[in-house]
DNA sequence: GTCTATAGAGTGATAGAC
DNA sequence: GTCTATCACTCTATAGAC
């Protein structure tokens, strides 16, 4: 990719993360970048064709950091989270307008599913194996942990939201790290229990 | 009210939570109702005015309704949540873009958060009564059942938005309905928990 | 209370010169 | 690869007749 299509993408994320995605024009990139708008036609002939490789490089980004899945500890889970903490920072604008965006741009919409679908997959995977590493306890009945895989993710998808909409209040990542570690508090072994407060001490 | 004004209010609402809120125009209202733009501007002035018409209406919808705080039994909890359940379908478009419509009208934006902390700290009454009366445990740590509540409204405020973008699996008001219960079932008592199994064959 | 007509600004997208 | 100029459209809001 080249240079200028590059500094297109990075200033239409800097404007969106700033107004909210439905707040920036074609013309706002192009006038924030000091180019023509003709030649942003240029590089990407349709608003949509912006918008697609936005999301392209979201996904690459993603995709591109090492998620070690070598598990080791609970350590794990928490550093997953920070990287996802930051990463959605950084998207902010996506996450804040997901709706909207799946809404008006369909194809972005099903591969977000997929990559969502996977990411739970995971999630559900990530918690059989703290199960047998003697971490969590059994499921104490069929499908909980399921559900306990949605609940953290709702949280983790929609959190930035919460802190858009209650202003006052400081719901930063510590608050929503609580938040989410507290979810799996309850189903900890002595062990679980006592590596997490190893972890709360770092 | 009058009627035309009223019929204004119900046919932008039906419109925003059938297109989104953001792709809603004035033009678009007076044509589905059959009236001129200028008839529609007689009676808001501005779109503003508009906006925060539909959003007094919820309020006052919302407070209208019997919340009953003879609080008895865990039925309580659950009548509450179907309640609000309802009232969120009703007004789809409000919650499911909800960061947009209080980034864009901060009138709304701070009358949400009053109401929201509001039913905040009513949900940790709530709690409080429930381990008052026997159905939930003592708090296993200071500020544990605080967290919850927020996990609570967090989930409770975006579900509409985890339906939207996972359209395949069906993230049903009973789904939603299981993910909050499952929030509270480590923390039954033995009262609570059989009290709950009875809630369930309902 | 309702209408028509229109202003004035903004939008995405196109054509063609350099 | 970048520019200027412009089209066709949509948006909110206003003015004034009925």
């Amino acid at each position: 990719m080249n240079k200028t299509k590059r500094k297109i993408i990075e200033t239409a994320v800097q404007l969106m993360n700033k107004n909210g995605f439905s707040n920036v024009s074609l013309k706002q990139i192009a006038d924030e970048i000091s180019i023509s708008p003709g030649n942003l036609t240029y590089h990407f002939k349709l608003k949509s064709d912006l918008i697609e490789g936005i999301h392209q490089q979201m996904v690459e980004e993603m995709e591109g950091v090492i998620r070690p899945m070598g598990m080791v500890d609970l350590g794990h889970f928490q550093k997953s989270l920070l990287y996802t903490f930051q990463f959605q920072e950084r998207y902010r604008f996506f996450f804040l307008d997901l709706v909207e965006i799946v809404r008006s741009y369909p194809k972005i919409g099903e591969r977000h599913d997929i990559i969502t679908t996977k990411r739970m997959n995971e999630g559900r995977a990530l918690i059989n194996y703290y199960i047998g590493g003697g971490w969590l306890i059994l499921e104490p009945e069929a499908g909980r942990y399921d559900i306990i895989v949605q609940q953290i993710w709702l949280m983790n998808t929609f959190w930035l939201g919460l802190q858009a909409v209650k202003k006052d209040q400081n719901y930063t990542q510590k608050i929503v790290l609580e938040m989410i570690w507290t979810t799996l508090k309850p189903y900890f072994t002595e062990k679980g229990q006592a590596d997490f407060l190893v972890l709360k001490q770092q």
